[in-house]
Order: structure tokens, then C-alpha cells, then sequence
DNA sequence: GCCAGTGTACAGTAGGTAGTACACAGTCGT
DNA sequence: ACGACTGTGTACTACCTACTGTACACTGGC
């Protein structure tokens, strides 16, 4: 929920890929000095966009390594405030639902994608 | 979309309630000048704790009132943060709906709502 | 024993957000 | 014509976010 382990996450998949913290930091655009300080949790996690990057180069789903960061993808609020009362009301329903609801309403939702 | 008319919709409401700025300003906790600018919308729109007052004091809708202020309360982003992958999926899917579809969503919602 | 590469400590900064205080000008009732 | 309102222009400000540059210490290979 809050930070804490987003930089011990990042350090621990970026050693797997067996990456130096320099290279690391030039491939996303950052200094190397902060990636450091982000990887041992003595900075807060950065901004939107290089938590993207860092999804990117280190093969994670964006999202998840968002919310890990405690942030969320611009596009969504963005989606939110196209039908307010709807989509604040449909995420605090959502919010109290099991795994077993969430998943049946996935399967709803597939189903409105598919044509018929 | 973007919050240009924020504080138009703003004056408007509070004019129509028939409150001095002084007294509203009093009233939501900040400065009749800052009220000023942003009912002018000359400076852009308060932060999320102050347009809630603001929609209490004129009975609106908070989420709407912040969605106007292109902002969103902060409690839908914690949400998606608990279940990043499945809650960003549905809001892009949802993004594309029309207007039936996401009433027939609803539906379905409320159907898991109340027990069987 | 050097130097190339590793990570880190220290000291900053630029830009944005969310406001405030003070002083002023116009209007209205008495 | 005075006081008590109304809204507004000017000029800051404190705090936060997201970083950077420089310099340093340690380790391993040649």
C-alpha cells in the first residue's frame, strides 16, 4: 500500500537482470546518483513517466509497478472524470467486492467487448 | 475536460445561494482574494480538500465538482492501487462503452450488491 | 599498483501547487 | 458624506516533487 518497497523491488529485478546501477540509470534517463537513492527507498519513488520506463525496461506490467510507487496512470483519472458519479460509484462498490465477484465481473465485461 | 470554467460553475452556484464571496470564502476556510481569482478562474482550481467544501456548501455532487476541477478524490486512486491490473483493464474497457452498456453495467453491479 | 567499474554521500535546484496579506475602488443605506 | 458592505489588483510565500552534479570509497582484473 504505502512505498516502502518500490526501490527494494526495482533493485532486486534490476540485479536479476543482471544490470549496473549505471547502465540502468542511463537507459531510463535518470542520474545514477538518484536511481541509487530510489533503490534503497531514501527517495520517494519517481514520477509517472520513469516508473514507465522502469516497467519497461525491466519487463513489469506498468500498472502493478505504478500502484507499488503509489501512483496510479494519468489516463485513468482522465477516464474517471469523463463520467464521475458513475465510475467513483462503480470503483467504491468495487472496492468491497471478493476476488470471486471481481472475476465474475470481468467475465461480464469480456463479454459487453465481444460482439454478441 | 480541462478546468477552464471550473470557477464560473463556482460563482454561478454560490450567486445563485445568494452568499457574499466574503462569507463563502469564510465558510470553505480560505482567502475571499484567492476565491476571487479562482471564481474568475484566474487561478486554476483549489486543491481536492477544498473543492469537497466547496461542494458541501452548494450541495453538489463532490466527485462531479472535482472532475470539473480535472482532479479526482483521492480515495478512487487507493482503490485501483489494491488491484491494479484487473481495476485499470475495466476502466479502459469501460472508457469505450456507450451509455447503454455502462447502464447495463451498473445493473449487473447492483445485482451483486444486494445479496442473491 | 593502476584504473575501470561498482555503488554512495553531500549539496544543491527548477518548477509547480495552493495558497496568504494588504490595500484599494465602487455601491448602498441612513 | 460616512460606514459597511461588495469584489479585486499587487505582491509575495511555504512546501513539495522530481530530480542533477560533483566527489568519494571500495573491489577485481591485468
Amino acid at each position: 500500500m504505502n512505498p516502502k518497497n518500490f526501490g527494494a523491488k526495482i533493485r532486486a529485478l534490476r540485479e536479476a537482470q543482471q544490470i549496473s546501477l549505471r547502465k540502468f540509470a542511463d537507459k531510463v534517463g535518470i542520474s545514477p546518483t538518484y536511481l541509487s537513492k530510489v533503490e534503497r527507498d531514501e527517495f520517494p519513488p519517481p514520477g509517472e513517466e520513469t516508473v514507465k520506463k522502469f516497467a519497461l525496461a525491466l519487463n513489469q506490467n506498468p500498472d502493478e509497478l505504478l500502484a507499488l510507487a503509489g501512483k496510479v496512470s494519468s489516463d485513468l483519472p482522465a477516464i474517471i472524470q469523463q463520467r464521475p458519479r458513475e465510475m467513483a460509484s462503480f470503483l467504491r462498490t468495487a472496492s468491497e467486492m471478493s476476488n470471486d465477484e471481481i472475476v465474475k465481473l470481468q467475465k461480464f465485461v469480456d463479454k459487453m467487448k465481444r460482439p454478441t
